[in-house]
Parts: C-alpha cells; structure tokens; sequence
DNA sequence: CTGAAAGCGCTTACAG
DNA sequence: CTGAAAGCGCTTACAG
C-alpha cells in the first residue's frame, strides 16, 4: 500500500541531472534544453512524480488556497455560491478549503482560526448569524484579503478595516416585493420573519417600510414579526399575524424558507396563500418554483456571487494594495401565484 | 497590509528559548518545565503567533486535510452530503478540499489531479457520470484511502482495487416504491429517467423489474425510459410514456428532480399527477415535500451518509492496513399524495 | 529540562 | 545550459 512519496532527489537521480533542473523543467523553465526536458519528463511519468504544492509554497512563501466558510451548506442558496466560488477558484488553479458553521459564532471562530493554520491566500466568509466584527478581527489579522458575503457582523471595528463586503440590494429588493403588493391593492401588509439584530433583516424591513411610506401606508410595528430564517419556526409564528383585527392580507417575508413555512401555516388554518392571502419570499431558491402555490420571490444568482466573490478575492490577491470595496447586487423580482391574492 | 509572517524563529528569539522548546509548547509537550511554557505562551501571545501546519506537515510527513469531489454541489443532496462530511472532517481537525465536476469526467480528472498535489490524508469522491476506473486509479494512484459514494464507475481495473465503496440501496430502494404502485392497483408501471449506462440507474431497473416479476407482472421494454437525470429533460420526455395505448398509470422516476420534471409535463398535458397518474421519486430532496402534490419518494439522509463517509475515511487514514468495505446503506420510502392515484 | 543540528520537498540566486 | 548550496517554517533525535 503505501511505499514512500516520490520526490523531485528520486526523479534527479533516475535520470542523472540536478534537482535543480528537474525543478526547471517541472515548471516550464525555458532554461533547460530541449534533449534534458525529454529525458527529465520521461523520468517523470516512468516514476508517477506527484508535485508536492505544499513543499513549493513553503519555499516560495505564496499559497494556493482560497478558504470559503459558510454558515449553511445545506441552504441551495449557498450551495450555489459555494459552487460558484469553488468554480472560479479552481479555473485559476486554487483550491477551495471548505469550512461550514451551522450559524454557531463559536464554531465559526474555531472553523477561521484552523483555516489561517492552513495558510489561505484569501478568505470568503458568508457570516453566521451574530458574528461579531471584533472577533473576526482578532482570528484574521490584517495581512490576508477578506471577502464577507451577504450579511455584515456587527461592530465599528470591523467596518473600519479594509474587507471586501457583497451583498444583496436587500433595501431594494424588499421594495419591490412590498410595491408589488401594494399594486395589487394591499394595504395591510406585514414584514413575516428573520432576526432584527441581521444586517440583512435590517435592509429588508427598511425597504418594506420606505415602500410603505412611499405609497401613505402607514408601517404597524405589531406587523413586524420575528422568526429564525426557518421554515420550522415561521410555520410555528404564524399566530402572530392574526392577534388583533383587522389582521394583514398580505406579507413580505424575510426569505423564501420563512415564506414556504408562513405558507404552510396558512393552509394549516384553512386559508389559501395566493387566494386569501399574499405571500413574497427572497433568494429564489429551487423549491420557489415547485411549491404550491409557485412563490412570488427575489432572485440574485447565488452561482454568479459565488464566481464574483471568487473573482475579486484572487484580485486582491495579485494586488494586496487594492482598496476595499462594498459590492451591492442587484436583485429581481420573479411573480408567481403566491402573491396574486385579490382584496374583497 | 502585508508585514511578514511571525515565525517560531520569532518567538524563540522574542522569549530568549531555542526553536525546540518552543515547538515543544506550542505542541503541548510536558517535557517543558511550567515556568518556561508560561513565558513562551505569553510571548505567542504578544507577537500574534498563528502555527503554519504546511510546513509541520512536511516535516512530519503527514497530511491535515482530506479532498471531497463532488459531482454536482448545486444539487441538495449531495451538499447536504458535503455538509456531513465537512462536519465530521471539521471536528476530527482536518480541513475539507472541495473541488466540484459539474459531472464532466475530465474536469474531474484535473481537479482529481490538483488535489493530489495538495497531498489530502483521504479522498472522498461522488464520481461524475461516465467515470471510468482506470482514469480515476491513474490520477489517484495506489497510496492513498479512497472512498467512492453514491455511483460505480465502469470498469473491471477499479473494483479490482482496494477503494471503498458506499451507496445507496438502490434497488430494494426502487424496490420498495414499485410494490407501493403495485399495492394501490396499478399493473402498468413505467421505470422513467435515468441514463441506462449509470450504476445506480441499472440497480433501480433491477429492483423494479423484479418487484414487477415477483407480482406477476411482465417489464414492457418500452416503459424503461431514458432521461437526463434533471428536471427539464425529464419535462421534455414525457411524450415517451404515452406512445402506444394502453399507456402506463405510473411510474416509479429515477430520482426526485425527474419526477418533479414528470409532473410539471403530466400538468401541462391535462393529467393531475396523483389522482390521474401516479409518480414516486429517489432521494427526498427538499422540493419533494413542498411540491404539488407532494412527492412520494425514497430517503436517505445524505448528511449523514456524509458524517459515514468522513469517518470512514478517517479510520483508514489512521489504519491504512484495513480491508476496503462496501456499504450499503438502506433507504425509506416516505409516502405522499403523488402516488395515491386510483385506478379507474 | 533545554539547545544545536539535520531534514521534510521544494526553489532560488549564484558559479561555472 | 547545469549543479552545489542555502533556505522556506517547522520537528526530531541526540547531547548535555
């Protein structure tokens, strides 16, 4: 099973050149003549050589990894932008360190602090949720390119330093979901689900509430209900849209899992999401489009943020000089039945 | 932005010990006397340490991260199968190398190869459709504990080898959701989707023909329909299963994403899927449960079959002596509306 | 209990 | 055009 590693001193002494010029061939040196580079690469194959990378950076002080840490693989959102950076990343010829959090910022530092062992020459973090900008800090240090997607931890120390931040037109994007109800003649319309201390849930509901206000609607912060980003938990809430008369006709939900759930919840009580009941959602997940009714939603090509992200951190890479950047994606708006809800 | 990296030569000179001793702490050696590591430890400290376990790896001739290959990330059931084994890899103190194949062969040879110059403890592989198993042991050599999931590449050189192999019980599982029609009245079910080439596609057809044979019903031939394993092929196919009369009243699909494709064509067609016609899927994606009707389908948590899969590889890693294992793992069906149509 | 020296598998000036 | 030597950041016998 396990005979020793080939390395570059075996190939050296099977064909009779210095590991020097071994060395120059492997990378494509126009130094060595053509005659030595025949011999050198045929000793390579007849031995089965495998470049040790780690060796190589380790010498020439660079890295080959990108570190991508999540905080839910298991949300297709995310998978997409995993997919996507790891695409991207892998065409320039790194390689994805993948970590996962679980949304735990406990985990998270743990998951940061083994990936800086491994030497990554960037990091795209997509933060859990209550990550602190502090912490971040400390785990990362200075010296490495920092990309943070979709959600901005909390605290000034971070926002001073010089990371990379993308994310979704959230204010935007909740707009037009909001609009779009008020279009179809809705008036009392609540803001279903997410946690107020989110960056994201923030953006949200200050879109919502700028549509609202835009169009004379008064915002009822009794309407402003919290939930986890979950479909359990929005199922579970649901009571809290019908506490007081005359309840809402419609929601704009935090995203599409809260949606699917409020959804859920509306059949449970015998009302009809899309008939008695506007629901919108956000992220545009697969389920969206199959669900029952089809969810009215945001869409943001997670695949395409993912290539993005990769993309502007292998940037900063080549030039470590490179100001910070805050990207905002453009979002938009996908109608289905879920929100064709007519008002008597 | 880029001062340079502190070193262990750094700390040994900022304290006033050698390298070693130092070394000795940072590894949690009891030989250093407690006063010595209390100083070392405060001087870690100050300077900002973070250990570079590429260059301990190289001295120590070991690896600190396992490569996950992965047919398709986009798909739920295989990132919740990389949420498993990340999880698992996360806890154990490896890092997880993810590379993804968009089901290409021959990217997966590339990425197989980049990986193995990152010199991974392990690889856990998900092959792309139409492997072969001569490439893989070329690029993958003899050295290393391999664990392939879900599909068998073809040829006989691979499973000559000793390479792990985990995967679904494909065929009780197909199995299983046959007799179901069978139990609700059908005799004219069709095996819909699928490329008649892949492993586990083969072993569904089995378990259903024989769960055919054992009813006394014949296999028609022309009902064993091929598809792309995705939902818009399978939409576009539909016009195969109503060829000739008298057509099927079911179909036992290859996987969810085909059925969800089924019903979509079914629908467009004039037919409610689970009250005209009756579909069960494979795999229990999210979408089966939101999905109209909900889809009757075949579960097989694949988180934790990645969890199985990580701990695997981490036992062979450890023992790398140990015999390879073939696991089968056992699936379930989960019933819902799709399959409850009637026979007139 | 601590330190000097060699070495993991590469690359990089520098001679020749 | 090719080779001997030093060094990347660690660890590991081996002295003392």
């Amino acid at each position: 099973m396990s005979a020793r590693r080939v390395t570059l001193t075996d190939i050296a002494r099977g064909c009779g050149f210095s590991r020097a010029t071994v060395s120059l061939v492997l990378r494509g040196s126009p130094l060595p003549a053509a005659k030595t580079r025949a011999k050198v690469e045929a000793e390579l194959k007849r031995q089965g050589y495998v470049y040790n990378r780690a060796a190589a950076n380790l010498r020439q002080r660079r890295s080959s990894s990108v570190a991508l840490v999540v905080n839910d693989l298991s949300n297709p959102f995310f998978a997409e932008f995993a997919a996507g950076v790891d695409d991207t990343l892998g065409a320039a010829g790194y390689v994805t360190l993948l970590g996962g959090t679980g949304e735990s910022p406990e985990r998270q530092q743990r998951v940061l602090a083994s990936m800086m062992e491994h030497d990554p020459a960037g990091i795209i973090l997509s933060p859990a949720e209550g990550s602190d900008g502090g912490d971040l800090r400390d785990v990362l240090g200075h010296r490495l390119p920092v990309l943070v997607f979709n959600r901005e931890p909390a605290h000034a120390r971070w926002s001073a330093s010089h990371w990379d931040y993308l994310a979704l037109d959230n204010r935007r994007g909740a707009g037009l979901a909001t609009r779009h109800l008020l279009d179809h003649g809705h008036r009392r319309i609540a803001f279903f689900g997410g946690h107020a201390d989110s960056s994201s849930c923030r953006e949200r509901r200050r879109g919502y509430t700028e549509a609202l206000e835009a169009a004379g609607v008064r915002p009822e912060p009794e309407w402003m209900i919290e939930t986890a980003p979950t479909r359990l938990d929005a199922a579970a809430r649901i009571g809290a849209l019908f506490m007081r008369e005359p309840a809402p006709t419609a929601a704009v939900c935090y995203n599409d899992a809260v949606a699917l759930g409020l959804m859920l919840g509306l059949a449970a009580r015998g009302l009809k999401p899309g008939r008695d009941f506007a629901v919108t959602g956000f992220d545009d997940i697969p389920e969206a489009a199959v669900s029952t009714p089809p969810l009215t939603t945001l869409a943001a090509d997670p695949r395409a943020r993912g290539r993005q992200a990769a993309e502007r951190i292998l940037e900063r890479v080549r030039r470590p000089d490179l100001d910070a950047v805050r990207g905002i994606v453009p979002v938009r708006l996908i109608i289905r039945a879920s929100s064709e809800a007519t008002i008597a």
